[in-house]
RNA sequence: AGAGAGGUGGCCGAGUGGUCGAAGGCGCACGCCUGGAAAGUGUGUAUACACCAAAAGUGUAUCGAGGGUUCGAAUCCCUUCCUCUCUGCCA
């Protein structure tokens, strides 16, 4: 959520920025404004009635000590007016506060300067790339295939269980699974980063945190019976540990690591590009979380992609890393890179990690604050990222590592699978 | 899940209708004391919003959350969330 304040003042500039993701908010901006105005006019009138209550009511009271009820009634018949103007006041800022709030939600993050222009996925910017493309013989398999080949992953048996985008890993496979997540988490922590264990689900108020609701509504899972959210991300329990926080200038940099399944719906998907482990309604993912100071957060941005950078080199996955263009950048953040692996089998690009810098966005909403030098509570500024997510590293290594025996395992995975290669 | 008790500032804890944003203690910050430290001592110590160009200041709200009663609520009533104890169930 944007600041009102800095809306006030930088109207024009939102306006500008705003359009680098095809969005004119000139109306909703002007409309935010007034509704402002108004609320501001309204607090003020509500606070001098009440004020002028308050005051009678003290009186009210020392006649009573003072053994005046006469002119104590006189007095109390006084307030009635100023009662129900309070009241209507009340009725108003109330309503004009929701309004308000509403309309804040709708706006998203301004996109750093650096984000390029653009309407889709085409126009992003890569800014990076690694890794050699491996040549694979003529016949070889996408990973879906090979995962049925050598039974490690077995897709039709999650429909029978639960339905589709929900797979069972068998054997090997699962042991794979259980490695990577070790592997990943253990860099995270040799990185700095704290691990935690999670709730898989959250309430309301975290979906609302992290800016999950009202947007993304209809994306997360929502356990009706007891108004709980199975979480999309582990970003969301992570972030808001620290919902409602006022920490200290000395706790920067707040780093967080996590391992959690994650569930999405995924409405509205379809098509080749959702099949085998391209696209789930349930998968595994590690991810980082950082809370820093303002002046530090890009720089803390850039530590993040040089650390997943490091993951992927170790893993040899050839791999790019894309800066998102402002049709294409996450509703909250301000800056996105995507990682992307290349499924040599597939030919294409897959996306495994996307790490952004939200500044003050999800703060502002998580009233996430540290106390400046002068001691006065400042926003924080929040990032997060994958570190990694499993199923299309998984996708990867299957598809880039095959051979004509069988799919060769990472060396330095191995040390976590006990095995060196699947046949 | 049933019965009971309870949720007060960073923490502990007093307060059961009237100058209560809230005693006292601990902690923390700054100062004094000290060669230095401890002890001692003094002062300060929440957040949001509004007014103000801003600081200072003032006002309003906040005692889990949301409603209500009352001239006036931390205190009374209702709803809801959470914690603890006992019983039940259970990995």
């Amino acid at each position: 959520m944007l600041q009102l304040s800095l809306i006030r003042e930088n109207k024009e500039h939102f306006i500008e920025a705003l359009k680098k993701r095809n969005i004119d908010a000139a109306t909703l901006l002007n409309t935010i404004i007034d509704l402002d105005e108004k609320r501001r006019g309204t607090q003020t009138e509500l606070d001098n009635t009440l004020a002028e209550l308050n005051k009678l009511s003290k009186e009210i009271g020392l006649l009573f000590k003072n053994g005046k009820p006469n002119e104590a009634q006189e007095l109390k018949e006084k307030t009635t007016s100023l009662k129900e103007a309070s009241k209507n006041l009340g009725d108003v800022l109330h309503n004009t506060s929701d309004a308000l709030q509403e309309l804040l939600y709708q706006i998203p993050n301004i996109p750093h300067e650096s984000v390029p222009k653009g309407n889709s996925d085409d126009d992003n910017e890569q800014v990076y790339r690694e890794g050699e493309i491996p040549e694979l013989k003529e016949n070889a398999l996408p990973h879906w295939k090979l995962a049925k080949k050598y039974d490690i992953i077995d897709f039709e048996l999650g429909v029978k269980v639960t339905g589709a985008g929900f797979p069972i890993y068998k054997g090997k496979g699962a042991k794979l699974q259980r490695a990577l997540i070790s592997y990943f988490l253990d860099k995270n922590t040799a990185a700095g980063y704290t691990e935690v264990q999670l709730p898989h689900m959250v309430n309301e108020a975290s979906g609302y945190g992290t800016g999950q609701l009202p947007d993304k509504e209809g994306q997360m899972y929502h356990v009706t019976g007891d108004d709980l959210y199975l979480i999309p991300t582990a970003e969301v329990p992570i972030t808001n540990m620290l919902r409602d926080e006022i920490v200290k200038k000395d706790d920067f940099p707040l780093k967080f690591t996590g391992y959690t399944p994650c569930f999405r719906r995924e409405a509205g998907s379809y098509g080749a590009h959702v099949r085998g482990l391209n696209r789930l309604h349930q998968f595994d993912k590690v991810e980082i979380v950082r809370v820093e100071h303002p002046d530090h957060s890009y720089q803390a941005l850039d530590d993040m992609v040089e650390h997943v950078k490091d993951i992927l080199r170790e893993l040899q996955l050839p791999f790019r890393i894309l800066r998102l263009c402002g049709g294409d950048l996450g509703f909250t953040s301000a800056l996105t890179y995507d990682f992307e692996v290349f499924s040599t089998a597939q030919d294409r690009w897959l996306e495994i990690s996307s790490i952004s810098n939200f500044e003050t966005y999800q703060a502002n909403r998580l009233k996430l604050r540290f106390k400046d030098e002068k001691g006065k509570p400042q926003l924080a500024h929040t990032l997060n990222g994958s570190a990694l997510a499993l199923p299309r590293i998984l996708a990867g290594i299957l598809e880039n590592y095959q051979t004509e025996t069988g799919i060769t395992i990472p060396e330095v995975l191995v040390p976590y699978t006990g095995f060196e290669s699947i046949n």
